[in-house]
DNA sequence: TTTAGATAACTGGTATTACCAGTTAGTGAA
DNA sequence: TTCACTAACTGGTAATACCAGTTATCTAAA
């Protein structure tokens, strides 16, 4: 049973936190920055000014500098510039989206599990979605990775940069950030995993590759959704068999 | 034409960058969390006894701090404690992809359609694998929201639980992750929308939900998967349609 | 013996000062 | 006009000091 509150303590108080001079700084630049008051480019005034504007002492400053270098909204350049206003980057969301599967123990086979799911509604999108810009550079990409299937380490190296041109013809900036997050993670998982088979079965398997690869475009191509998921579910079940 | 390059130029140098010296400390400290040598509850050492080890100064010490914390490794309690590695968190993806859509990298639309995706397939996951446990602490769940369903701030702040709990009936880790940033910043926008509805709006507006919260679960405790998806469609759509 | 209270030894939060190593802009001489 | 030098920036780092809290210990009173 739950303890029975006391009347008086039913006026909702609110804990009173004391915020550190550094966060409220960090904070207040932020908000800035998604506020569109500071933007990609501008610089922000010398550490030495903000003392003054903030009324805070260097290090104070510097400690809301890190944050916000870390959190990605800006760059900090010694000697010259100072800190710079960034454009807004998928790699932050990507970097914690790794770190959290890495710290919460996340199988490979659940990741892989979810990655059908978003790769399958992707390539969905793409069908309807895609320009013929999306196909010229999908193209252009097939070519360039036709010229390396003899070598896995290139191969793999533009491996992501495909199905990243699929995520970007799909249209969905979610899936974009996703499509990024499984490839740079699953083309970690491929390098580990190549090391141990004979050149030949390397080869065999990057033909096999490519061959799926070049069909997934196809279809998308002819805008074939059924089709195209075929070849996509495939394609990456054949992956997790390979990489077993 | 792309610049000939210079022959010896093809050597394949790297960048030659220097790191911050607290840079080098949070990465260190950084991999030691996610390697699992320092774990949720440990006390890092204090910032004097840092400087030894690292044979650094205390400023730098703490910009290496406040960077961990910031990404969420570690909180900082003055006074007692000191620094304290932190369980595994979403909250800084949902953080980052708040702000993502904030700065308008991301739309709501985007946002709304690649959640659909999600939770069709974690809500098929769940009807095949929720246990009893699931299904009881779904119940349980339901049974606190019926009780509020006449107060909007208390569902809402509901709701996230009850989408948990069916994403953790899918087992799938990748699944709960992004559902937990789904329904963080969906509850935001929910909040804010309802200010401007009339109280009996809201009201018919809650029963709504609360009835498709209690057939999405229906079908999941049959393990039905076509109804399932055909309530947790219709609850999200009306959902968007509600928020637009 | 037990217990309450004072105290000493921590913790992080912050400010101050100083110096170094780079970059940039201005100034002067050729 | 051009080049080289210098002065005035920039951030990176160190050292020291003090404050405000917490915690543990020790002491004195019950």
């Amino acid at each position: 049973m739950p303890v029975k509150e006391n009347a008086a303590a039913a006026v909702n108080f609110r804990p009173a936190v004391t915020k550190r001079a550094s966060e409220i700084i960090y904070e207040q630049v932020k908000e800035m920055i998604l506020k569109g008051e500071l933007n990609p480019g501008d610089r922000l005034p010398s550490e030495r000014n903000m003392m003054e504007m903030f009324q805070r002492s260097r290090p104070t400053i510097r400690e809301a500098l890190r944050m916000l270098e870390r959190t990605g909204y800006i760059r900090i350049v010694a000697g010259s510039n100072g800190a710079v206003v960034l454009e807004p980057d998928d790699k932050n969301i990507q970097q914690t989206m790794e770190d959290a599967l890495q710290v919460g123990h996340i199988s490979l086979a659940e990741m892989s599990e979810y990655r059908r799911i978003s790769e399958d509604a992707t390539i969905v999108w793409a069908c309807s979605r895609r320009t013929d810009e999306d196909l010229a550079a999908l193209r252009a990409q097939l070519d360039k990775m036709a010229a390396c299937v003899e070598q896995p380490e290139e191969y793999i190296g533009m491996d992501p940069a495909y199905h990243g041109l699929l995520a970007k013809a799909a249209k969905n900036q979610v899936g974009i950030v996703m499509n990024k997050t499984f490839s740079a993670i699953n083309q970690n998982f491929m390098r580990t995993k190549i090391v141990g088979m004979t050149p030949a079965a390397q080869k065999k398997m990057f033909r096999k590759v490519h061959e799926m690869h070049e069909e997934i475009y196809r279809a998308v191509q002819a805008g074939d959704e059924q089709r195209a998921r075929t070849a996509m579910a495939q394609h990456l079940s054949a992956f997790e068999t390979d990489l077993k």
